[in-house]
DNA sequence: AACGAATTGGAATATTCATTCTACGCGCCG
DNA sequence: CGGCGCGTAGAATGAATATTCCAATTCGTT
């Protein structure tokens, strides 16, 4: 049931498609949900595009458009452009467009996202820091100990926790066998008790490092299990006892060490493990599940 | 007289213009004008919109465009739409993701500091496009419902459990009471069963949405206590029942999609609180003055 | 002033795109 | 269990758009 008003700005449009998004068929909905996620796509790609990219036919992001009132789907279009055109309408260039500076810094003495414009610069500078300390040949080294591992133990507690948590997620994603160390119920020492010869416990550690995990690696490192230390610090208590270090820097803004570099780095490893493993499939020996 | 290698970026673009201007014929000088004037125009617009209002032919704008070594004047046209995008952010991200995915997928897959060097990229870009989708408006409703909040519950199951880990962590670090749904021993339903109308629910979700989390949601709502939804949809299942939504983009490589920006997001979120707290300290009471 | 080369305007053409339409599939209700 | 209606996919259509081409004009040169 076309409505007789189309919403003539994006943010009625969205209003709109929030409030009747229950009530919508299926696929209808699917592309409301595209609209809401993507509306610059919306604004520029050609419906084809679109459609392809949302998974539904071009004819039905037409029948949504009529849904909501416009005449066509590039009606709805329009109302995209116009918004995303008068965003960015200040970006007027002159004939003088010597001026190459975008200027990025933009400061509003706000508060609130001077913070996270703070974290983000930071987290960016960590990453981009990431890919000069950590050479290709380390992660080789750390991807060829997981890959050989016959079960993968993860251990990291406090604020390394959120990492060790997602590797551990991760890792169980692409069928590897992992334990996660998590100590649940003051646990923790007996968890890494069954850890083995033919076993890697990935530690991970930041200052102040946390005695669960410096426990944890003595005692892999006791057991005669390999160990890959993602820390801070290259002489960190776990580190010393490692056969594989990775160094992450984090960013520190205003004494709070963030974790997205070591969220990135993990991701990596992992998916670097699962094109590892899928190169191994064709390999006779070693068959690891999937 | 075409060059071999058109400019591939607005910035290449607008150099090669600048450089040539003076040997240009005059139609083209008057093109190149409305050029470096109105990108965005150029961006957007069709092309006998653009001729009209530069106040040529359409094909002298393929000629134009030709003069620079496209092969017709479409070409040009999404050297800007690119631009447009990346400025703007909210897409310039899709687009690029999805050529890295491309990229990905091309590559023997040989060099590991590649894959890392992705990641890296991929995070980056999903960092700068938080600081666009984020509003300060948003971020400081959250803080405030977060600091009005008697108990904050954290909830985040399978891939969102790094996140909400570290909400957890850091919220009590700032000295935040904090109850954290960890679902330990099947208990999430029950954890999430005390709390009440002075409390909020920060709810982590991302597709596919946790079963748990929803529960839990939904058992907040039903309970009176305010949501904070942190996702990728607005209109996920948790985004629905929420008072406050912050849509995260995350990058997504091989169908693995990234936490960078989320953990980054949390993290201001719970440094901003802190100097709210700080600031509030020296009113009279917990209760700040709106 | 006249010729030639370069440039331009505008119609003709080819291509791409949005939209419409029809037949099919699915779920709902009798 | 069978019919009915909504929703959908996909091809056919028609419109709009980009591009090409050629004749007309301007500009520079001798």
């Amino acid at each position: 049931m076309p409505k007789a008003q189309p919403p003539a700005t994006a943010e009625e449009l969205r209003h709109a498609i929030l409030e009747r998004h229950g009530s919508l068929s299926k696929r209808l909905q699917q592309i409301a949900r595209y609209v809401l996620d993507e509306p610059n796509e919306l604004a520029i790609e050609t419906l084809s595009v679109i459609a392809e990219r949302a998974g539904v036919q071009p004819s039905a992001i037409v029948r949504f458009a009529k849904e909501f009132g416009y005449p066509g789907a590039s009606q709805m279009q329009r109302v995209f452009r116009d918004n995303l055109l008068s965003g960015n309408a200040a970006i007027g260039y002159g004939e003088r467009v010597r001026h190459f500076n975008a200027g990025l810094s933009r400061r509003k003495g706000g508060g609130h996202a001077e913070v996270l414009a703070e974290f983000i610069e930071g987290n960016s500078l960590a990453l981009h820091n990431l890919a000069q300390t950590i050479s290709e040949a380390q992660l080789a080294e750390a991807v060829d100990l997981i890959d050989k591992a016959e079960t993968v133990f993860v251990a990291g507690f406090r604020r390394s926790f959120p990492v060790a948590s997602y590797l551990a997620y991760s890792l169980q994603q692409v069928n590897k066998r992992t334990m996660f160390v998590d100590g649940v119920g003051g646990l923790g020492k007996l968890q890494a008790q069954t850890i083995g010869r033919k076993d890697v416990l990935i530690a991970v550690s930041y200052q102040p490092y946390a005695g669960e995990t410096i426990e944890a690696a003595e005692q892999a490192a006791a057991r005669g299990a390999k160990i890959l230390s993602i820390s801070d610090s290259l002489v960190s208590p776990i580190s010393k006892l490692a056969t594989v270090v990775l160094q992450v820097r984090e960013s520190e803004v205003r004494s709070f060490r963030s974790l997205a570099a070591s969220i990135c780095l993990a991701q990596a490893l992992v998916i670097d493990l699962a094109f590892e493993s899928t190169r191994a499939e064709r390999r006779p020996r070693r068959g690891r599940a999937t």
